[in-house]
DNA sequence: GCCTGTGAATCCATTCACAGCT
DNA sequence: AGCTGTGAATGGATTCACAGGC
């Protein structure tokens, strides 16, 4: 945090967005990358890596690169995933079920350990991943109990917001929603939608200007 | 198209959002909505939503507001959702399936008409929704035969890119990719990526700073 | 020579403020 | 009076271009 100058929303959307190509080559690539060649394996402008990575220390060497594994070691620590989170679900359907089973999330430090649903039929249920499921009236204990910080909402639309009301009221404070619904919270808490059809809305929107023959072009998420 | 100055790409992300609250309204609500009450629903500013729809045509009346069926079926057709189309998804896994079964998307006029899978084992299954899982191999075939316009890829990462080459290769001009990896193809063709943990990584760094007393302010997506 | 870090310039998006219609 | 449509003003983000260090 060497610069405390506003640091764009975007620039922290791209952070994630690097240490992707970052891991791999830690695996097998060479030590070092410069901007020009990260900036390509990630679909942006040279200029724009130095930029987002300069907002927090200079960690680059001026006529050599970045030290890979250095440099991803910054970068989680900066978005904070050099911890541990733990997480809750609420919404027990196919959805759901991919989202706790997800490897990626686990390796990445993101552990769900608990998982609600408001149908009596699933309660009780074993999940692979170890986690038996509980009733949505319990969510106020355990999140309490576990110290949960992170709530996952894979319910349908209709339920969405009382879920992130009653997210919210558990002592909640960050909450990724995948309901097809904009979710909105009373207390302070912070929220991100994520609605698969508005993406899906938007590809068939450049799909149709692209027969068109206008040269639409699309990058990134 | 009334108007052909550039349409900025946010304009478009949020057509397709301002239509949730719509349909909500179609059923129990007032006939007629002004920017006002619709920048409201969206949590956005007002010249934003009259602003977005200005790009398109005239579709509200002076002194009066937007006639909400037809500013849907406005939206719908800017977005080219007033008819179906028809996807195919590659990687059988939860995810996958979770996304087949979707009803939004059927509602939405997205229909999933093949499914691939390259593990032997999967191929031959009948999932709920009556598809039955085809090998990797067949995509050259069934997308020309049905012709299909969009694929969905929820392969692990290491697959994603050698998917996208194949739906490239058959065909395919848009590309939805769930997998943790930023695709890229050769061939002309859209991609959008979704990444689960890219929006998970941004919600915990916006998360610690809540911490640290900074008003760090998130909203949609 | 090569590559980073960064002010300045450019580009794009949002918001303001008001003219114009009903 | 009320609310849209839109030029002008503002505010952000991206890219350029180059000074500075290896």
């Amino acid at each position: 945090m060497t610069k405390d100058s506003k640091i764009p929303n975007s620039t922290i959307e791209r952070l994630a967005f690097y240490s992707r190509p970052l891991e791999a080559l830690l695996k097998d690539g060479p030590p070092i990358i410069s901007s020009e060649k990260l900036a390509g394996l990630c679909g942006v402008n040279a200029a724009q890596v130095r930029k987002d990575l300069a907002y927090f220390g200079e960690f680059g060497v001026r006529g050599v690169g970045y030290e890979i594994k250095a440099l991803l070691r910054e970068i989680k620590r900066i978005l904070g995933t050099d911890r541990k989170w733990t997480l809750c679900i609420v919404g027990i359907g196919n959805l759901g079920i991919s989202l706790v089973e997800n490897e990626n999330f686990r390796k990445r430090g993101y552990v769900f350990v608990a998982a609600f649903d408001s149908d009596a039929r699933k309660v009780g249920t074993r999940l692979p991943c170890g986690l038996t499921v509980e009733h949505e009236g319990n969510i106020g204990k355990v999140v309490k109990a576990l110290e949960i910080k992170i709530g996952v909402i894979t319910t349908p639309a209709r339920a969405a917001q009382r879920v992130a009301g009653i997210l919210s009221k558990a002592g909640i404070k960050a909450i990724l929603n995948f309901a097809p619904i904009q979710v909105r919270t009373p207390e302070r808490c912070i929220i991100e939608n994520v609605d698969f059809s508005v993406r899906l809305e938007n590809l068939v929107y450049h799909l149709e200007r692209l027969y068109k023959g206008e040269n639409t072009r699309k990058k990134q998420t």
